[in-house]
DNA sequence: TTTGCAATGTGTAATATTTACGCATTAAAT
DNA sequence: ATTTAATGCGTAAATATTACACATTGCAAA
């Protein structure tokens, strides 16, 4: 591969679902001093890395999350270039970046990417670091301005999720209706009326009922239904909303 | 001022209204053998520049906007990061970054900002540069990938005014409501019903009437309204929606 | 096997919002 | 004085949203 760049990087707010909360994917940072075994650093960051010469912001964000789940086709977006002088700032992250590599001690402006994955159905690795999912209100402390991007991805996905229905890439392919609920009230942090939610979500024809049931639950079994990007395509004019 | 960087840029979509169509403000880019006098280039870009090491992606384009209209806070906002490899790649592109500087020839990330401005209100210039407004149903041959840095632009100009008061910062201080409405129906490309439309500005707590009137029209002359963001900012609760 | 539990699944009336549309008013130009 | 080309106002019809109650299903516990 080629030169890296050094200036520029990309930083990936990965969500991740699991029928019950919003989560993040965060990896440790974590550095201790060679001699003295003192702890230097010990906190969380994104996931994210400096773009090759050869290679589009784009393709390094889809190359970071091809490495960490093995998946190609991930849902992915651009949500912000990140360019302000002084991002790094803190001594810890200008040590850490040090230590990564010598060229890293210049400024550096970093495009936020977010990525949303069916997170029950993916394993995770990324080499020897730590990797973990954090529910959105029980954050760890984070490096960089990693808060900040988060937050701005977290903006642009509640903006997004109420105009276009890239909700269902939290899901797993099958799901039932209070699982799409949920998902939206979770993220949105609204509550909707159950019987109106399921209405609303009967209307749109690219979310089709299968002939099948929900199993292994302790009460009566939802239907299933898939959601189809081919209908929604033909579909669109349809204005989609989930707003209260 | 600070060393400039090579990789990263910004261009700047900068908008503005003359009470009928949306204009787009573009540069001349013209250069010529200087033996043969033949001309090598011959069209128009957005605006833009380099980084500087010192100075945020966001002071880029106020700095930008300010050499250009003298004007410090213009209304600006980043709304896409263009990262491909191969974004310039035209040899027309490539002798003219060459001729800028030989530290261009690198790849360079640009950040793409919209700006609006009130134009009937503004006087421009730039350097020894042609500057010209130019409708967008009648743009010129663009340089670079300044075509669909444009239209992303634009898609997002589209966007955030339905869901933002934004469109304000298109017209003077003081407006009627059918300018108002002539330039949401110009840049969403819908018509509305001239009373509809009144009823829905009236509800605005943050349009404000005014004791005035239009002067210097040949029919009956309309009333003058005022945008305040401050009320604005007071009562935002309620969901701004221009949509059809 | 019966009963309780915890969900799913359906319908309808009340309310709010959006759309469609008609006519009087005003200032300038003829 | 009359015409012109807009502004300004109100109301009815259509549509969309919200609120809300009860029957159904499959499993688990009694």
């Amino acid at each position: 591969m080629s030169k890296i760049i050094p200036n520029i990087s990309v930083d990936c707010v990965i969500f991740g679902f699991d029928f019950n909360k919003l989560n993040v994917l965060l990896v440790e940072r974590k550095l201790e001093d060679e001699k003295s075994k003192e702890t230097l650093i010990d906190d969380w960051t994104l996931i994210g890395y400096h773009i090759y010469e050869e290679e589009d912001t784009d393709s390094a964000a889809k190359r970071i999350l091809k490495k960490l789940t093995g998946l190609d086709h991930i849902y992915l977006e651009q949500f912000e270039a990140f360019g302000e002088v002084y991002r790094i700032n803190d001594p810890k992250d200008k040590l850490w970046l040090k230590y990564q590599s010598e060229r890293f001690s210049e400024r550096i402006v970093t495009i936020g990417y977010f990525s949303l994955i069916n997170s029950t159905s993916v394993s995770l690795s990324l080499h020897e670091r730590n990797v973990k999912w954090f529910p959105l209100n029980d954050l760890p402390e984070l490096g960089f301005d990693h808060n900040k991007i988060l937050n701005k991805g977290l903006e642009r996905l509640r903006d997004k999720m109420r105009s276009e229905p890239i909700g269902f890439e939290l899901l797993p392919g099958k799901f039932t209706i209070s699982q799409l609920q949920r998902l939206y009230e979770e993220i949105l942090g609204t509550k909707f009326d159950r019987r109106n939610f399921r209405k609303k979500v009967l209307q749109m024809k690219y979310v089709i009922p299968l002939d099948e049931k929900q199993k292994g639950v302790k009460h009566k079994p939802a239907q299933l239904f898939i959601f189809s990007r081919e209908v929604y395509e033909k579909t669109k004019t349809e204005r989609f909303d989930f707003s209260i």
